[in-house]
DNA sequence: GACCTGCTGCGGTTTG
């Protein structure tokens, strides 16, 4: 045993006997030292089941207990951005302290109440708990946060990479700064997180005011080796004979992963309930027992975690077709391969799933890439000649096998979480300032790039008789109007993001899951869902609620959904591809050929030569190179001078009726600085929770800084004039 | 042209 061990307590050192561990892995030790030797805030990364909880607990676990706080409180706090995360995590902490008589307590939705009171009449050892219950405990119990994280050591920040810019990660960061203000110090930051690119940033979003002092642990080795293939189909070939691609590829999976544990990523919870039904009629039509299984987050908990199951225990071959439900999260074991139809949305995407497969030590990692490409007829365009699809799932693989990764994105406003935040610190305090609001959510807390004006003016949007969210007293004080307490005093307040209305789907008294109530849906219809075949008998609109019985036919049904946002260096990425010669060796046959054929059109049409291109009479085909967010930031400026515009995977369609548009013209004017207006009336700008309550003006700031690069504009037009 | 995540307090009923 090392050094480190001896630094442990010595309930942890007889744990970890108990366990039949030879050692403690690199990462383990490496963390005791930094954490019983230091008191620098800490990231912690590696792979899933790296052993990365272990590595955070063991030394924190002894800390308490070779140091027993003074005074009463939670000693340490776990956020974890899942339920099932907490109870697994919670599970483990249990049996590490079991002879340490320290508490842990999970906390979250589905934890009983009579455990919750239980920690908050006498708190104490370890808390688990999501970011929106621990929302709930400053709304609700504000004025008891120190008295129960008085005495707090650390905190404990799970799957770190998946908050660092979302949304509920801002929110998490300024519950944060919320509560090292009421305590009135900071507390230890320890950050779990999977490797993924740049962790330089990581340290930059777990302690802002001081990255520099972050110390990271990163876990090192452990790449296995790599297979793969991307196999090629060609889709919409009227010819009977030809089974559809979708068929093919069915079959294909059914030949190659049945006997074995497998991932699928479908890329749409649609795309899952199509393959799934598919697959099980295959097993069917070969009367083998099913070993196929739909996983997306619109099905019942307990077919879920059916799956779950399934993969975890070994016990019986599993092959699970899924969105990124099964991407992060709690573990399921190792998986033979992993499959992924259609080009995913992101590199970081592609290794986390990645991940899960390659993991027992001499297996190496396995990935099948399936792309589906129009058949080409004399009438088709550009977009589908150009076999974008493909080309991207070519770049994606390249970049992942340089190890690339896309980086968090710069700080939007988060203007919509901003109001949640001012509604929960009135809350919590019961009365706030102007001014203590701005100095706790814009200087300490994570709010820094909103300035005074914009700020006065959200305060003010918030105070309208008609939102009538806050009021002030006569001295100044900020209060909650009648509309602002109704708004939080409800449970439905906690969480800040935006989530659509939706049905359950019911059969024989049993919850099958749950649908956006943006399908039709009438008696008598029927549908494709949890990977079988249902007919519609009752629709209970009061109730939102839909019975279903078994049936034959069936289609698929809408779950709706965002555009991706793919990145600059994905892009730039696709043309080096489309420019290039050669094919990687991992391409099947028809891959190699969609790829040939996209290249030959990309010259033919001159786009190896010329960034704009005709594609017939006041139709233009214009090439960007860059992402999603640029290329949407000229799509609005083009159509706010009058052109329509269509946008594709660095490129755009423009087109007018009128022959006095002058494409080339408007792209100058743009360039010599002609103010640029990208939002009319019409361009919806709410997109998320809390945006219902602001003011146009204060969408169009929030708009800027999330949706579009207005100062990237100037340089991409440039660049487009130069090579016209 | 996409995916995912979360939720309190109280009143009523049943059971020991």
């Amino acid at each position: 045993m090392t050094q480190a061990f001896e630094r442990l307590a010595r309930p942890i050192q007889k744990w970890i006997r108990s366990q039949g561990w030879r050692e403690l892995r690199q990462i383990q030790s490496q963390a005791v030292h930094a954490i019983i030797g230091g008191k620098a805030d800490l990231i912690i990364a590696a792979n899933t089941a790296g052993g990365k909880t272990e590595a955070a607990f063991l030394p924190l676990i002894s800390q308490v207990l070779d140091e027993p706080a003074q005074a009463g409180g939670f000693d340490l706090l776990y956020i974890g951005p899942l339920k099932a995360l907490i109870s697994d995590q919670a599970h483990r902490l249990e049996d590490i302290c079991r002879e340490t008589g320290l508490a842990v307590t999970p906390w979250h939705g589905d934890v009983s109440a009579s455990v919750k009171n239980r920690a908050l009449k006498s708190p104490g050892g370890i808390l688990l708990i999501t970011p929106e219950s621990l929302e709930a405990l400053f709304i609700r119990r504000g004025l008891e946060i120190p008295r129960l994280f008085g005495a707090t050591r650390a905190i404990i920040i799970d799957e770190l990479h998946t908050v660092l810019d979302s949304e509920r990660g801002v929110q998490m960061r300024s519950l944060l700064t919320r509560m090292e203000l009421a305590i009135g110090r900071p507390i230890r930051r320890v950050g779990l997180s999977a490797t993924l690119g740049d962790m330089e940033l990581a340290r930059a979003y777990l302690r802002p005011d001081n990255p520099d002092g972050v110390g990271l642990l990163k876990a090192e080795g452990g790449d296995a080796e790599l297979r793969l293939q991307l196999r090629g189909y060609i889709a919409g070939d009227k010819d009977e004979e030809t089974p559809s691609a979708t068929h093919r590829i069915a079959q294909h999976l059914f030949t190659n992963l049945r006997g074995s544990d497998n991932l699928v990523f479908a890329g749409s919870r649609q795309s899952v309930e199509i393959y799934a039904d598919h697959l099980r009629r295959l097993c069917e039509d070969e009367r083998l027992p099913q070993e196929f299984y739909p996983h997306h987050a619109s099905l019942s908990r307990d077919h879920r975690e059916f799956v779950e199951r399934r993969l975890k225990d070994g016990s019986k071959p599993t092959t699970a077709i899924c969105t990124s439900t099964l991407e992060l999260g709690i573990d399921i074991g190792d998986v033979t391969c992993v499959a992924q139809i259609g080009a995913p949305f992101s590199v970081a995407s592609l290794w986390q799933r990645l991940g899960r497969s390659g993991r027992r030590a001499g297996q190496p990692a396995v990935l099948r890439q399936y792309s589906v490409e129009t058949l080409l007829t004399p009438e088709s365009n550009y977009v589908d000649r150009l076999r974008l699809g493909l080309v991207r799932s070519v770049a994606m693989i390249d970049l992942l096998l340089e190890k690339w990764c896309e980086p968090p994105r710069p700080q939007a406003l988060h203007l919509s979480t901003l109001v949640h935040q001012i509604l929960s610190v009135i809350a919590e305090r019961g009365g706030a300032t102007a001014g203590r609001l701005y100095r706790i959510l814009c200087q300490e807390g994570p709010f820094k790039k909103v300035e005074v004006p914009v700020f006065m003016e959200v305060l003010k949007a918030l105070g309208q008789p008609e939102a009538g969210l806050i009021e002030q007293s006569d001295d100044g004080m900020l209060l909650l109007g009648q509309a602002g307490e109704k708004l939080v005093e409800h449970y439905t307040f906690y969480a800040v993001f935006q989530t659509p209305e939706e049905y359950r789907l019911i059969s024989g008294g049993k919850e099958l899951g749950t649908l956006p109530i943006v399908n039709v849906m009438a008696p008598g219809m029927m549908l494709i869902f949890s990977g079988r075949r249902w007919a519609i008998q009752e629709i209970d609109d009061r109730d939102k609620v839909i019975m279903v019985n078994p049936s034959k036919g069936g289609t698929p049904p809408i779950f709706g959904g965002d555009p991706g946002d793919i990145h600059d260096r994905v892009i730039e990425r696709m043309f080096e591809v489309l420019e290039g010669t050669g094919a990687p060796a991992y391409m099947d046959r028809t891959a190699r050929d969609l790829l040939e054929e996209a290249r030959r059109h990309y010259s033919q049409i001159g786009l190896a030569t010329s960034s704009v291109v005709v594609l017939s009479k006041n139709r233009y085909a214009l090439a960007t190179r860059v992402g999603t967010t640029k290329t949407m930031t000229l799509a609005l400026a083009l159509r706010a001078s009058g052109f329509m515009v269509e946008t594709h995977d660095g490129f755009l369609t423009v087109s007018s009726k009128d022959d006095a548009f002058d494409l080339n013209g408007t792209l100058k004017r743009i360039v010599a600085g002609e103010p640029v207006n990208l939002f009319d009336v019409q361009t919806n700008l709410v997109f998320e929770k809390f945006h219902p309550y602001l003011t146009r003006g204060l969408l169009e700031t929030d708009a800027l800084t999330a949706k579009v690069d207005h100062a990237a504009l100037r340089g991409l037009c440039e660049q487009i004039v130069e090579r016209w």
